[in-house]
DNA sequence: TATTGTTATACTCTATAACTATA
DNA sequence: TATAGTTATAGAGTATAACAATA
């Protein structure tokens, strides 16, 4: 914007900018690189990656939910299409009768191993190779804190207006 | 992801799950205000805040497509729907027979005013507050450092240049 | 022929609400 | 009642390919 922003001076705003678009294009590729290598989204990836690094390589599926954004509906969604090519199984949970155990199958822990290099390896490419002596430490440290405040600060449940988007 | 990864080292992937934390939470919240407050998805956002930004708030459909990270045929949707609200309107180039310019109205302009406060301050709120000190420079250097070597580096069939691929 | 943009279409994904069942 | 998960459904968004028009 070329206007002096309200809220935030031009350093900020090209901070906000240049992380948008990092980010979008890292995911971009990823997600691109991800599909071909083993006909998986990002977030089918996230699920299953969750799983393998999981004691067991198991989780219920509240507790996938809660890693990933979506709902309980858009989790199932996609648990359901894991599960039907296998790489992973779902079943009740022996403790609470309601819970669902996801289990990573052996195909799905060969099929992130498969993918895994490929995928780090872009990571590696795209956002490391251009970074030298501190970048690392210092992102690592901004990231970190501001993932700590924005986990803090839930930002669902904060609705400061939602006026007219009723539609009953 | 637990066990050693073949190409990045465990601060390397803590930063990656950071970055693609925050950006997502960040995306999230800030999508969700301008669906509130303005009705606006993110990507039509961006297509306005652009045109907006641009000399006498005009672009082609080409520039815009180059912008966002869409297809054509995705722009052209996206710009049917702005040009219903009357936020957009577009034009053949004088310049140009093949070419269609963009331009923004008086209401896209104000739309955006509108939005903009409140998208600034959730900005803020989640991505600088919790920054204190030098954290922003960094995060402004590093960034701005890792963007220009991806756009240096087209992700391999993102960017639909003058070729298609219709080998293979 | 190459480029610009639109259309038709199919598909993926996500969210909401209603529903079942367990606690 | 509250929680866990599924289903039905509807809608937004995206990509591909065919297409028309202009360069």
């Amino acid at each position: 914007m070329s206007d002096p922003s309200p809220g935030l001076n031009s350093e900020q705003l090209g901070a906000y900018f240049a992380l948008m678009e990092v980010s979008s294009l890292l995911q971009y590729a990823v997600d691109e690189h991800l599909r071909a290598d083993g006909d998986l989204s990002y977030v089918q990836f996230q699920i299953l990656a969750r799983l393998v690094d999981a004691p067991e390589g198991r989780l219920r599926m509240t507790d996938l939910a809660d890693g990933v954004v979506y709902s309980r509906s858009g989790l199932t969604y996609q648990a359901g299409l894991l599960e039907k090519r296998g790489l992973i199984t779902r079943a009740p949970s022996p403790d609470d009768e309601r819970s669902v155990m996801v289990t990573v199958t052996d195909a799905g822990r060969d099929l992130i191993a498969h993918v895994l290099p490929g995928h780090v390896e872009r990571v590696r490419q795209l956002l490391f190779d251009p970074m030298k002596g501190r970048d690392l430490a210092t992102l690592s440290g901004v990231l970190g804190r501001v993932r700590e405040h924005m986990r803090a600060t839930p930002p669902r449940s904060a609705k400061p207006r939602a006026g007219r988007n009723r539609a009953e």
